[in-house]
DNA sequence: GTCGAAACTTGATAAATGTCATGCTCTTTC
DNA sequence: GAAAGAGCATGACATTTATCAAGTTTCGAC
């Protein structure tokens, strides 16, 4: 059972469907948006799921699905990426354990994206009808939902910083620093990391060529900032590379 | 009074606040979704608001400040962008009427990004605790405000896609077309605009810098696709402009 | 374990865009 | 309506990054 503290908790598989009342909800919504984040109402504390095992290179979702519900990563590692219709293609994230996908789809009831596992995974599919429902009666699982949204919002603001406007060595970095801080939020390594994605990926995600990933990243090690075994990245001097990311906000 | 289609309304000015029941609020979410977007529902058709008068050049909010409204925009042109901490600054929008402004705010708590008037210009202001206190009845208005944030982060992506793939004359093209297109759908001209924006500001956006802007547009109107005077912008051939826009999104 | 494909690296070169400097043209303000 | 400042255009040149072409390594399927 996990407790995101947002005063529901993402349930416990198969479990039945109950009924929500939360008189207090409305309060406690408040509370944790002024910063008592851990305010925790006493129902629902279920959001019905089903759970989905994605083999790694397989889709979760391609653009134009229907939208129908949101996904909750529970183990693996995804990209989200839009094409243009010439084909060219922009990775907007990578997502991990706790991310939601899809929200994009409530916009116009079709997923503008494709979600691709990089590693087998596991979500949980979390219906929209659902969340529309509970949402009557809880109003934490409804300011959940548009943090969520808005937490998006903020990251691709900072993608359209990223790519705007900083030279290709801070992309890097500041992809670099971003994934370690993530890594480092669910409690792993903060100096080393088993890259999930390619060159290209991280190319597409930056803006830059896989070309140009490569260069960087030796010219890193060559500077004892990285130490990089292939996919195997372990940072040496995270201060300088801070430094070189220091301008900019969180991506992942 | 502005029916918007959501099932509620943009209020009078000054009018009370009024206790919403909506019993058939949830119904006629869904029938939005589904395409029926006009579902109407009674209940309520008033969300309280203040207006305010923003001067050209004066900013509707910064960056860091306290989150506690949204902005509809009535009148007028805003710019919003995220800064670098080292004073890099990248716009990440052109807003006007019927945008929503500040909802990256709901994330945190505190605005990430800068809203300027590049116009004088009104907004009307939605105080986002009463959206909430609403939300327990009225799921149109939910749905509404979820929406929007959606639409945002597939904006934002679209924005990503034209700074990570795009080329810079591409980068232009989209832009005009997206423009003209916003315009067309307020019924305004097809084919001609007055930029509220700067060539830095334009360039900003698109990641490119301000002689770039300059170059492209004096390339598009020797090639006889615009007629560029000062600001002032006429489309000759919009199948040409749309042709390079093609691989993209919307980003307004 | 071997084979084949995909991923990665690296160098040489090209192309796109940025940078800098300058002069012009608007617009705003007094 | 003149002066000052901001916005804009344009040329010359610099720089960054892309492109192309091999060659090498790694990984996954069998």
């Amino acid at each position: 059972m996990i407790n995101n503290n947002f005063g529901f908790r993402f349930p416990k598989l198969d479990s039945d469907v109950k009924s929500p009342t939360c008189s207090a909800c409305q309060l406690k919504a408040r509370n944790a948006m002024d910063g008592e984040g851990s305010a925790q109402c006493g129902y629902p504390e279920q959001v019905v799921t089903t759970r989905r095992r994605v083999k790694r290179g397989a889709m979760l979702y391609n653009g134009g699905d229907k939208f129908s519900a949101l996904f909750y990563v529970r183990t693996g590692f995804f990209k989200t990426c839009v094409s243009a219709k010439d084909g060219r293609e922009q990775v907007t994230g990578f997502h991990m354990l706790g991310d939601i996908l899809g929200v994009d789809g409530i916009s116009s009831g079709q997923l503008t994206t494709d979600a691709v596992a990089l590693e087998d995974s596991e979500v949980w599919s979390v219906s929209f009808d659902l969340i529309e429902q509970y949402s009557n009666e809880c109003a934490s699982l409804r300011f959940y939902y548009l943090k969520t949204l808005s937490n998006e919002v903020v990251r691709l603001q900072n993608l359209a910083l990223l790519l705007g406007s900083l030279r290709s060595e801070e992309r890097v970095a500041v992809f670099l620093i971003n994934l370690l801080d993530k890594l480092k939020s669910r409690g792993l390594s903060q100096s080393e990391v088993l890259l999930r994605m390619s060159r290209a990926e991280i190319g597409s995600f930056l803006g830059i060529r896989e070309e140009t990933v490569s260069r960087l990243l030796r010219l890193f090690s060559e500077k004892r900032i990285l130490q990089v075994d292939n996919r195997h990245i372990r940072v040496l001097d995270s201060g300088v590379l801070r430094n070189m990311a220091e301008s900019q906000g969180a991506l992942h």
